[in-house]
This record gives C-alpha cells, sequence and structure tokens, in this order.
DNA sequence: ATATGTATGCTCATCATGAGTATTAGAAGA
DNA sequence: TCTTCTAATACTCATGATGAGCATACATAT
C-alpha cells in the first residue's frame, strides 16, 4: 500500500533489511481423563524441550498446509483440527540468533489430535502441560506452585514506586486473584506473562542475559525452547476458551466414552473440578451427545453407558453464546 | 527446533529461498451511531482502497511496536486499543507481485480509536464498512444485496456433484441462515469466504486470473485492494464477538454518550437492531456506566441523561461467559 | 392543547444455572 | 449372602438472567 512512500521516512536509509525469518510451529494436544498433554521435542538448545516447528517455504501453498507438511514430517501426525493461534515477533525473546538483529517470526498454530504415538523424528514425546505450567492445574486444590509465585509477585509489586506499586497489584489480582479468589481459567497467558515480567520464570533471565540468579532455584515449571512455553500458555488459554462454546472437546477424545470420561478430560484441559450432575445435565441438554447402546463396567461403580459426539451439532447450535438482546 | 535436519528433506535443495516479505497490515475502526467506519487509503494498484500498512523493519522492537508506528506516520492517529488479528499468508490470494512467488505475509490488526479526522499520507479517509459488506447490514431489515446473492450461491451450490452440492448447502445454510432465517452475526469471514469460493466477489476472479465476466456486474460490495476485504471481514468478526463479552464498545465512544448512542453505535457495528429496554436494563446491571449528571435535549424526545463507561469494570468482571458448571 | 418521538420504569412468564438430596447398579471383601 | 465401595442417574428447588411488552414522563413542533 503506502509503503512505498518511503522518501519521507530517514530511519529507513539504513538499510539493513536483515529479512525476518518466519517458523511455522505447532501445539499439538492430546489428552486423558488425567492428563492434559503436548507433543514436544528435545532439541540442542540447553537441551529443552520445544515444540515441532520448521521454516515456512515457498512451495507451501498456504501457511496451515506449511505446518501440517512439517508435522507430518516431524511426527508422523496427521493432524485434523487446526487453528492458527498467534504470530510472535518481538526482538529481545526468544535468545534469537539472528545474524543482523532481524525478527525471527513464529507464527504458532493449535492442533488438536486423539493420542497417537509419534513418529518420525526420534525426540518427539507426549507430555504434560502442567510440567511446563504447574500453577495452572487446580484440580486437586491450590496448586503448590503459588505457595513460591504469591509471595514473590507480591514482593515485586511492592518493588515499585506508589502507582506502579498498584498498578502491579491490580494485574496481579486480577491474573491470580489471590485476594478475591476469583481463577480465571483462561487467563493462562496473562499469569505466564506477569511472571515473564516480574522474572520468575527462567526465560526471563536468559533473555535478559542476567546471570542465573538465586530466582531461578524458585522458578516453577520447567522452561522451554525459545518463548515456546509463551505460545504454550496462549495455545492453554485458547483451548480453555473454547472449549466453553464449542465442541471441540470431541477432537480429542476416542469415538466412544463414558460421560465421565468426557467430564474428566474437560477438568484436565481447564484445570478445575465440575459439578457432576450440572456438567451432565448441560451435556445432555446441549445434545451434544448420544448413546452407542453398549454399557461398561470398567468404571469401578455403578457401569456407565457409552455415548459417543453428535456430528450434528456441528450444523445446529447457530449462534453459541449470544449476549446481546437482539430484537425479534 | 527440529528444523535444522535438512539433511532429510530432498526439496530443501532447491534453496529458491525467496524470503516472504512480512507486512503489518491495521484495521482501524470508529463508529458514529449511524455508521461503522474502517480507515482505507487509496493506493496506485487499480485505484482500490487499501489498508493502512507497512513492512516490518528490524527497529522495530515488537511487531505492535512497528504497527503503531506505521500507522502514526501514515495518519497521524495514536492508537489506543490494538490486538493481533491474524496472519495472512496464502500464496495465490493478493495477487502478489513477489519475484520469486515467496509468501506474502500480512500480519493484521484490529485497532479502536473515536475518530478523528485522519491527516499525514493524503489519501486516508473513512469509510462506511458496509460498501465493503453491503450484506453483512440488517438493521434496516434484509439487506438488498442478498436478493443477488441467494439465488447465484444455490446455483453454485448445484453446479457439483450430489456429495459436494449437499456439502456446499449446508455451509451456506451454516453461514448465511436463508432456510432457518438465523443470521449469526460473527460469521462474517466465513460469508466472505463462501462469496470468495463462488466467485462472487471480484476478488477471486482477480486472483484466479480470469476475465472479468458477467458475474462480477453482479458482485456484491466494493472490493478492495490485495486480500485486504478478507483482513476486513476478519476485523468485522472478531469484533462482533468481542463486544459481546468484553467492553470494547467504549474505545469507540465519545468521553459521554445516551444509552441510545451506545445502543445504536452497537447496532452498527453488530449490523442487527436489538431491543431497547432489555439492552439498557443490560448494561446498567453489569454496570457499564455511571450517569455524568448532566441531560442532553438534543435526542429529539424527552431529554436523555449523559453517561460514561466506569473504567472499574475493567478491573471486575472476573469470567465473561464461563459456561463451565464449577464446582464449590 | 395535541401529536410525535424518545427516555425510563416495571411486570411477567420462561429458561438456565448453582447446589444439593436420593436412589440404583455392579464389584470386591467379610 | 450381606456389606461396603464407587459411581451413575434421577430429581428438586431457589435464584437469576432473558425475551417481550405495557405504561408513563418530558421535550419540541403544530
Amino acid at each position: 500500500m503506502v509503503s512505498s512512500s518511503s522518501a519521507r521516512r530517514p530511519k529507513a536509509r539504513v538499510q539493513h533489511h536483515a529479512a525476518p525469518t518466519v517458523d511455522l510451529s505447532a501445539v499439538i494436544m492430546a489428552a486423558t481423563p488425567d492428563e492434559p498433554r503436548v507433543l514436544t521435542v528435545r532439541g540442542q538448545p540447553h537441551q529443552l524441550d520445544g515444540l515441532p516447528s520448521g521454516p515456512l517455504r515457498s512451495e507451501h501453498r498456504t501457511l496451515e498446509a506449511g505446518l501440517r507438511t512439517w508435522v507430518a514430517e516431524q511426527t508422523q501426525l496427521t493432524l485434523g483440527y487446526v487453528e492458527q493461534l498467534y504470530t510472535f515477533g518481538d526482538r529481545d525473546r526468544a535468545e534469537a540468533d539472528i545474524q543482523g538483529g532481524g525478527h525471527a517470526l513464529s507464527i504458532a498454530y493449535l492442533a488438536l489430535v486423539r493420542e497417537a504415538r509419534p513418529a518420525g523424528l526420534a525426540h518427539a514425546a507426549w507430555q504434560n502441560w502442567y510440567g511446563y505450567l504447574p500453577w495452572e492445574d487446580w484440580r486437586n486444590g491450590r496448586p503448590k506452585a503459588l505457595g513460591v509465585i504469591e509471595p514473590a509477585l507480591k514482593a515485586w509489586a511492592r518493588a515499585g514506586g506508589k502507582t506502579l506499586r498498584q498498578f502491579r497489584e491490580e494485574r496481579i489480582e486480577l491474573t491470580f486473584g489471590f485476594e478475591s479468589g476469583t481463577w480465571t481459567d483462561e487467563r493462562v497467558l496473562e499469569r505466564y506473562e506477569l511472571l515473564y515480567e516480574a522474572g520468575l520464570v527462567s526465560e526471563a533471565l536468559r533473555d535478559a542475559q542476567k546471570p542465573v540468579s538465586s530466582k531461578v532455584r524458585l522458578a516453577p515449571g520447567q522452561p522451554m525452547a525459545l518463548d515456546h512455553r509463551r505460545i504454550l500458555a496462549t495455545a492453554i488459554g485458547r483451548l480453555r476458551g473454547k472449549i466453553k462454546y464449542r465442541p471441540v472437546i470431541f477432537e480429542l477424545m476416542p469415538a466412544s466414552f463414558t460421560l465421565l470420561d468426557l467430564q474428566r478430560t474437560v477438568e484436565a484441559l481447564s484445570g478445575v473440578r465440575l459439578h457432576k450432575q450440572n456438567f451432565r445435565r448441560l451435556v445432555e441438554m446441549q445434545g451434544l451427545v448420544e448413546e452407542t447402546g453398549e454399557i461398561t463396567t470398567e468404571t469401578g461403580g455403578r457401569p456407565a453407558r457409552l455415548v459417543r459426539f453428535r456430528r450434528e451439532v456441528l450444523i445446529e447450535r447457530p449462534a453459541p453464546g449470544v449476549r446481546l438482546p437482539r430484537l425479534r
């Protein structure tokens, strides 16, 4: 468009033009009733886990096609549900080893699959999300990681001046809800970013090129390569939000399952416990599933019906959660 | 990550490496009670309107900062609310005149501003959205554009074989709701993409390098440069979705306004009419506004109270529209 | 004074949601 | 066989949120 008017821009003269590199990264998720998983590969840099990814190539017709190609090649997985997540490109994150200091763009995608053993590249494996973000799992009560996080964040807030302090405190309260006790499961990225800014995750110190201080000892959660933990946080937040208004969980479920399986899986993803009876009512009212006619006794107690997803709902439900009082 | 294992990829040998170009584009929106607007610039290519945009430069610390810099330079506007929308990069859309057929990436952002006269670059001006997407405005009844679209889409569906036909018909029904009469205001992008695939918008013919056929005569809505109409559709869909659970409308409103102003503005954006009393109840119940104490007689009928946005709600409302029956 | 065109107040039936209580059906152990 | 466990299912109930309207209050134009 207008960009050709470079005559007006003195700085443009520099012409470093360190062309940005563009990577496609995939957050591939799967889940069992008790564990949400993400597929990671172990790479050279510091032996940290990372996400499957590869550079965008001109052969790729579309970005998504390029991503699928990379994933198929690296893990032998054929992705079903895929959606674009976000494009990351901050210069000073991700310890980019770009020559001229150009941008290292990373276009991240979220993919949901029914778990299968990954092949292709040797070092790919499924990992529990919460190994990277332990404070996100409230299924068994308040995560212990918060025992470290809460005081550290509060100290960080106090370290600023009056205005800054109040600003930080509000932000901490909004994302972690220490005082009010309100935990909003979707704010995963906001929480991670806050921890990053407060220097409480090791990536922050790495990017700032500070020596590994004593703080790092306390840093909760396993770090990941580059800014992959941030990407993971983005993906989890997006997924947690989405299961509330779109039947995406079914992309993760086997062909048939019990209602408790379904509930446990949702709990694993959202990191909170749900009210059983009401969960079932919700699922049945919305017509999300139908009985297969079979029954399983493997649940421990009274045998449970097996159900399957009703594909029709994808066509049915018109507007999910409209909040506007429409006319007519 | 794994991408360094290029030994396994024979194709990589080609090394065309036609480095992708990366543009930052902005969909800058404003609104009055009767018209939703977008800021466009008129460019050389075929004299079509386009979005303000510029190439990512290595000086830009973050992508968003780069975008703000471009917009400030091109339009003299200082953006407030900004969020990343989507990254577009299909090779065959947007008549990219890239040398080696590399990707022309475009990282699109949505920005909301209170309308002000743009300056800087000469040709920037505010335009009514619906000039580009006339079928999206149902405020005064069924848009006339659908008179052309409905039969054309149905003919397109019939043109396929049995399976394809049914698939297309379902998709048409889901997005346009001709039979059921259910219009989902947020599906803006899906509708545009459907029209594109059906060859009913002129960009489709341009990208396919087909001569301007008779169909184009019928093509509803003014076209835009490159794939900017698609980006606009994405932005509108996102905004329509967002106003339902985040108080973003206030980014577009003046300091004080009447409840009817607010309602009309929301209607302008969402393209549908709302129930007045219930709209007010919703707004007041949620504590979104507070009275300024002033009254205006400029409304025509009974004088209206002037209200302003209550900034506190940004901190208050914890979870917007949670749909899961949480425990405790 | 009357007609018009909002702005605001209130009512009401219906539906969705949060929290429980009660009952039922297999499996494993006493 | 009789308990005891562990779930699966069935229902209840109070509260809130929503969709649709009716009625009344204030201005300006005729």
